[in-house]
DNA sequence: AGGAAACCTTAATATAAACTTACAGCTTGA
DNA sequence: TCAAGCTGTAAGTTTATATTAAGGTTTCCT
């Protein structure tokens, strides 16, 4: 399980950091505070420990940024602690908060009850997805339409998961093109089209078209 | 959402119940601390509130014993609070614990983050804003009107949110122009027009007559 | 009532967003 | 090392939708 760390106070991000190592977590640590984002999309991390008071910005505009593109659950750390600060990080969708200062143990048993309560389920959960007749098999990636099969790319999948994941819900090409491609920001905004394009015409190739449909100037949706 | 509160102080059962019961949950109190388990079973919740300190066996016992038939989210209270205390009952099945007294206020945000997580599917319950039995789904942009819908555009969709979010307030015509282009100053009034009447039309077609009035030189109102 | 803003209607036109098709660089595995 | 499939790029095309244009109403003030 990999933990990304937004704590400015060095003393604390170290001590955190060899802690959660010590237990077997990976650690990413934020050192500079303008790259949260990028940092963020780019390990794709399992839960956030996010300090409050933070140099420009505070944890809690981070917070709602990152809440725009990610449920990821997350903990924030202050040393403040009246109930306003505490009612507060949980509007924000935080889904715990510690006091500073604290004891690594119970830092690592709200870490490890988090964790639990998010990624459980994940043992237990189907591993298809379906709508509307197709069935998307999350294990092998492939597409089920009655007795018709067809395997999809690393690509088509991915787009695929993220639509159906939003069933019902306009998703907008920039949210799915930085789900794909994370921070490479030079990848041409065609590719996404293409590989809608892919992706459409192995469904019409098992009997079910119009499955995705086209937003136009706001991005994709399945309905 | 229904809540199970396992509390034996009389005072505190009947605050929170009454809280919670402001806010809209359904909740179930335990009043023989020798049939939580038949209670449980029999009302289902979608959280429990778990005091430490019981009469018999104490809150760390009746966790255990629901985690063996269920992964309901569960908080613990308690008036001790040494490190000890919180880890204990982190390990025990717990996802978060408060100290005694607290405010109401962290309690209920305490619940709503917990639900939250644990019942993420609420989140994807759709977004939406409602007048006078026009309904606009903020989620895929369409609105409803009794069992009949339409598909709106970017722009219709904007001029309508923009409109419906002032209900009552009259809404100029530059507001709602620069809200739509920015500062690009160029575009012609005409346009905006044409788009209102496009969105009165799609209303029309619905059935409903006289959404959007007109205020003459003072802007559009929905009322 | 008369006139002029302010706004509406309809239809033609322009435009940017999305699509299509073809192709070339990679990777992978036989 | 060569074939097969994945992936992104390029160039040209389509199309949904915004914008423009031109003439028609309504509203309101004197």
């Amino acid at each position: 399980m990999k933990i990304m760390i937004v704590e400015d106070d060095l003393t604390i991000r170290d001590m955190v950091g060899e802690t959660l190592e010590k237990w077997g977590f990976e650690t990413v640590k934020i050192e500079d505070f303008d790259q949260i984002m990028q940092v963020f999309l780019n390990h794709d991390p399992h839960l956030v420990i996010m300090d409050i008071n933070l140099p420009s910005f505070d944890g809690f505009y981070w917070c709602s940024k990152i809440r725009e593109i990610s449920k990821v659950p997350m903990i924030f750390l202050s040393s403040r602690d009246t109930p306003m600060d505490i009612v507060m990080s949980m509007n924000m969708g935080g889904d715990d908060y510690i006091q500073k200062p604290f004891h690594m143990d119970v830092l690592i048993a709200k870490i490890n009850a988090l964790l639990r309560r998010t990624y459980s389920y994940m043992e237990t959960q189907s591993q298809t997805m379906e709508h509307d007749g197709i069935i998307l098999n999350l294990e092998n990636g492939e597409i089920l339409h009655g007795d018709r099969k067809s395997e999809l790319t690393k690509t088509e999948f991915h787009i695929l998961k993220i639509l159906m994941k939003n069933k019902g819900i306009i998703v907008s090409r920039t949210k799915i093109m930085r789900s794909l491609w994370k921070n490479e920001n030079f990848v041409d905004e065609n590719t996404l089209t293409v590989n809608i394009a892919r992706l459409r015409k192995k469904l019409v190739e098992l009997g079910k078209e119009h499955f995705i449909t086209t937003k136009k100037g706001q991005g994709y949706i399945i309905q």
